[in-house]
Parts: structure tokens; sequence; C-alpha cells
DNA sequence: TATCATAATAACACACTGTGCTAAAAAGAT
DNA sequence: ATCTTTTTAGCACAGTGTGTTATTATGATA
């Protein structure tokens, strides 16, 4: 009966206008009307796909952190666990410019959800997310047989995570200092200190 | 000539009526105007004192980080230098209500610093903040002669600061996992493994 | 092929926002 | 009492998210 249009296609078109707009010129600009501009239809269109902002921003995320997701999938790893260790985690720190816009929107996010309960559900499976992946970093090191008995993995596990999330937020704000080189050393860092080899 | 009064007090008095949105409202419900009602006082009037909203929050991240700082001098240490420093890391993560809404705002304030220009050099100032810290918590670690031979100092201090980020950013996000307990606990165990005794 | 239900789209109103600008009010110095 | 400068108030402008209402388009049915 009715008109018929894909409608997860036209999100995802709405989605790439999106990120284009946040890439050239931050995620504050990326407002609905300034959106749905790009994307070349009018405001009220776009709400009928997004009947809210943060409905926009939840969809946009679940997308690039997809596009993330398959991105590393096709990597190849080293054979060594221990620097395949290190090199999935360094997948998660903002080191290139594409991984930066990701995180500063998966923080602006975090952030609005602390006052908004539309997301508070997205951000809780967001942050598990570092901490499962820590989970089985640790995990692989351990089947390996390269963990060192004296680690507390519980523990560990909470401050791989927080490691992870804290040297994000370092190369995030402070580029100059925390240079890519510099974020790798401290994981392979990290990581020497909990293996035995 | 002019009618006097005190800048700096009138300042402060906007500071107050600021953070008393933030605290009842979040730091998104602060804006002029309803700060302006707030302090008794038209929004122009306010104007006159913060030209821009950056140049506001500027003043009550600098008001309040010195309030939290004194507040912080004021604290007993104890004896224990590794104690010591373990208290004082865990001051820096917002494990009670006020801590959590400073460490909020300084998110807010940091992620808008990466559009905003005006903000940009404080940015810096508090970034280097928790790593001056944990380079002195090493220092006295060093002086005690408890601190591990073994120990890259330069690598520690990166990875001390962005481990308290990072806690720091779960502690607020994730409250129900990452508890304060778990906290000094995740502390306290990082501490050990620098540590000879 | 004409009808009709419903999806898709557009357009407007409302209450906000930050910011620039201008005019009025207040008050100390002359 | 007058002048000068600070302080205050108020308006205008462009922008925001969101709710509501009308219009258009489309595909299945009769």
């Amino acid at each position: 009966m009715p008109k018929i249009v894909n409608h997860e296609q036209k999100r995802k078109l709405i989605a790439e206008a999106a990120w284009k707009i946040i890439k050239n010129e931050g995620i504050e600009k990326a407002s609905i009307r300034k959106v749905a501009a790009e994307a070349g239809m009018s405001s009220g269109a776009l709400r009928h796909y997004f009947s809210t902002q943060d409905e926009m921003l939840l969809f946009i995320m679940d997308y690039f952190f997809d596009a993330g997701k398959k991105r590393s999938d096709h990597k190849e790893w080293s054979k060594d666990p221990l620097k395949a260790v290190e090199e999935v985690l360094l997948e998660l720190v903002p080191i290139d410019e594409e991984k930066k816009i990701e995180t500063s929107v998966w923080w602006i996010f975090a952030l609005r959800s602390l006052t908004s309960d539309a997301l508070k559900e997205k951000k809780d499976e967001l942050t598990d997310g570092t901490y499962v992946l820590a989970n089985s970093m640790l995990e692989i090191l351990t089947q390996k047989g390269i963990l060192l008995d004296s680690v507390n993995v519980d523990l560990e596990r909470s401050r791989l995570s927080a490691l992870i999330e804290g040297m994000s937020f370092h190369a995030l704000l402070r580029p100059d200092v925390y240079t890519p080189e510099m974020v790798k050393e401290v994981i392979s860092y990290h990581l020497k200190t909990l293996c035995n080899k």
C-alpha cells in the first residue's frame, strides 16, 4: 500500500552524511538540520528515520563501530601471541585520524549518557566492550602459558581496561605527548610486566 | 567615577550559582540565561563578567579545582609512604558525588577544547596535572627506596597517569562495576607491582 | 483503472540556546 | 550639580531539538 523505501539504507545514507560533517566540522555541528541538508533532504524527512538526535547518534555509533570492527577483522595479526595481543589493544587507541573521530564521538556519547536515559543502555554495552576485550586478551595469554602465575586476573582485567581507556583519553587530548610510538611502548611495557618472556 | 563592584567576588557568586545548576540538573542545563537567573541577574549583566560561555566554564573549572585542591591540602595522609601515595591517587578518582561532578565538568570541558581554541591552553595545563602528579608519586616512592629497580620511570609515569584517568572514566560511567572498593583495590594492586614491600 | 490506506516528506510553531549590539541606569570624582 | 565610566538590562539574530500538522507519493485492492 504505502510508498516503500529501504529504511535501513536511508539511515546509512544519513549516517554517512553525519559522519562527513563530524569529520570536517566537529560533532557539535552535526545538528539535525545540517545533517539533513548534507543528506539532501528536509529535517522533517530525516526525523522520519530518526525521531530524536540521540537516536541518530546511537545509530551512527553502531554503524561506525561495526565498520571499525570489520576493519579489525580483516587485519592480519602476528603469530606471536604477545605481539598479537599488543596489536589488538593498540587498535582501541585513537592513534590515527579515523579512530580519533570515533573516539571523540564515543566520549561525547558517553558523557551525554550520564543525563540521557535513552543512551544509558548503549553506554553499558560499550563500556563492557573494553572490559570483555581486556579479558579475552588475558585469556589468550593464559592459554598460551605466558601469563605470570603471580597475576591476579580479576584485578588485571580492570586494570587493563582502565589503562586502555586512559591511554585513549590522553592520545586524544595530548597527541603531542602521547604519540603513537609512546602509546605502543607503554602497552608493550605493561604486557611485559605480566608475562614471562 | 564609576560604580564599583567587586569583580572577582561577583564572578565567584556566578560560579556558585552555576555549580548549583550543574549539580542538580547537569552541565548542559547551565546556560547563560539560567545561570544568570539563578544568580539573580540579567543575562546581559552576567555577560559583563563572562563575555562567552567558554570563559565562564573556564572560571568555574579553576574555581572548583582550587577548592578540590584545598580540600586535599587539609587532608591527613598516612605515614606509610606507599599508603599515602595510594590515598593521593584515590583523590583523583570520582568515587563520591562531588568529585563525580568535577570530573564530568572536566570531561565536557576537555572534549569541547578539541574544537574551541579558547580552551586549548587550559586543557594542556590540566592534562599535565595528572602527569605531574603521577610523577611526584613515583618520586616519593623512589626517595623512600621502595620503588623496584626494574621499574622504567619514564614509561611508568605515562602508564600511571593513563591508569588514573582510565579509572576515573570507568568510575564515572560504570559506578556499578567500578565501585570505590574496586578502584581502591586496583590502585593498590598496581602500586604493589611497582614496589618491593 | 480508479480508489484508498498508509508511508514518506515537507513545513511550520515553540521554546530554547549563545552571542553581538545598543540604550538605560548607577555611582564615584570633579 | 555635572560629568564619565562602569554596570545593567533588553533586544535582535541565527541557530538548536522537538512536536504537530498538512501534503505528497505509492502500491495494493476493488
